[in-house]
DNA sequence: ACGATGCCTTGATTTCGATCAACCCTTTGG
DNA sequence: CCAAAGGGTTGATCGAAATCAAGGCATCGT
């Protein structure tokens, strides 16, 4: 399990400094976090945590994408979530985990050990509110989500999805989504048939649809250019004044 | 809009007051809380909020339920929350209500405008950890609904709807699942389809068939008796062991 | 160099739940 | 007393997505 160790030690200079759970820590309580922090780093495919594990310890994704899935015992699964850098793994005050997180791509982690952390918790008001600010961010997102697997078509899923990465791809640019943007589809096709309710053979067909009508290009399999993204917009179903204010 | 006025005033006799955000104040804090809160009431069927509104205050629900729904401009509408005593409205540090908030029994809830809340959420942090512990809650209630909405079959999805009411139930109640249980159902066939994503017709058939094969038992529309609890959980597509432990 | 593997696409067919439609029962109000 | 409205059930038909099936195109390890 090599792998290209990006040399990663203060967390002044850490790409997800101020995004992170440690956002709005001080100085002086960023040295608490930096001295019990450690990192640990995975390769694309590998899973993380099993749902049913004993954990004891909570993360912050730095570089990378992971997803958090269930799993039905006859092997229907759900994604539940998508992991980018800055999203946090675990939950104080829970001892097993309740979903598999797998590694899509290589993936590096900033850990606590749980105890440690919940410590700080108590201690650190001003973690314990950016995990608030960052649950309730996470609870808009599924619930978001949930209209879109309960009621959306299968076009109009696959449409959200290409929406939703490029403008959360787009903002950790700090690029406002301009006319002609560019979207790197971290996932497989069965991946995104997992995260939308879908069979991979049905979001194979609807990428394929858009393309034939050119509200998508692609450049190989993974890479989507939207030459008009009011137009892809149009696809997903939702209003179209502003969207969503998540 | 008169209502049979609970005369409800101190927070040490409140029925949520070991439930709710102030579960954890000592009664210093809770003076604090009880100084600033008001109650209000609303009858079944009113719209508490609409999704766009401006929210100037956040609540605690004492009694009844209310629903927390999406909708599409064609109408199409998705629940993304059902909301009993002790549950939490609002969300500080946001100014727009992103959802639909409406009554579906009767319910009274105790409010506290938003300034004063969210002052008192960064001097008293037992009611940040809380509010934390609630919503990490409610995150994992979404994404098991997520897997419900996603991959579950309609008859999987009703005896899911059945099964978690009962057992919501009961833990309000305190007692545990016995070998036969009664459950109100607080909504409409309609309110049932627009929370698991289907239509009307589908609940109703669904809890047709789950009656003819005797694993429910109607009494008149809305109150289930579930002679065997085990055999409605086998309709639930979840691991037979204890299921989700949310 | 070659077969194996992983990922993707496309076609044919089936199926589950949506849709369209009729009707029942209860409550409400003039 | 009756009409209207709201909620529920059931039947017939339709259609979107699932399922079953075949094949394409890279990459990889030997």
């Amino acid at each position: 399990m090599r792998h290209s160790e990006v040399e990663l030690k203060e967390c002044a200079e850490c790409p997800i400094r101020h995004r992170a759970v440690c956002a709005r820590c001080e100085e002086d309580e960023l040295d608490l976090l930096e001295s019990i922090k450690y990192y640990r780093s995975y390769s694309a495919g590998q899973t993380m945590i099993w749902a049913g594990d004993r954990m004891d310890f909570v993360a912050s994704v730095v570089t990378g994408v992971a997803t958090l899935s269930q799993t039905m015992e006859d092997g229907r699964t759900q994604m539940v979530g998508l992991l980018l850098p800055s999203d946090f793994i675990g939950r104080p005050g829970r001892e097993i985990a309740p979903y598999n997180v797998t590694a899509v791509a290589d993936i590096t982690v900033c850990c606590f050990r749980k105890r440690p952390f919940e410590n700080l918790l108590v201690t650190t008001p001003h973690i314990g509110q950016r995990l608030l600010e960052m649950a309730l961010d996470e609870l808009d997102a599924a619930r978001e989500w949930m209209l879109l697997l309960g009621r959306k078509t299968a076009r109009e899923k696959i449409a959200s999805l290409i929406a939703i990465i490029a403008r959360r791809d787009a903002e950790l640019k700090d690029s406002l989504p301009e006319g002609r943007l560019c979207v790197d589809l971290p996932l497989t096709r069965e991946a995104m048939a997992d995260y939308l309710g879908l069979t991979l053979e049905t979001v194979s067909r609807q990428i394929s649809s858009l393309k034939r009508e050119k509200i998508i290009v692609l450049e190989g399999k993974r890479r989507v250019v939207i030459p008009n993204l009011p137009l892809l917009m149009e696809q997903t179903g939702d209003d179209s004044d502003g969207g969503p204010l998540v």
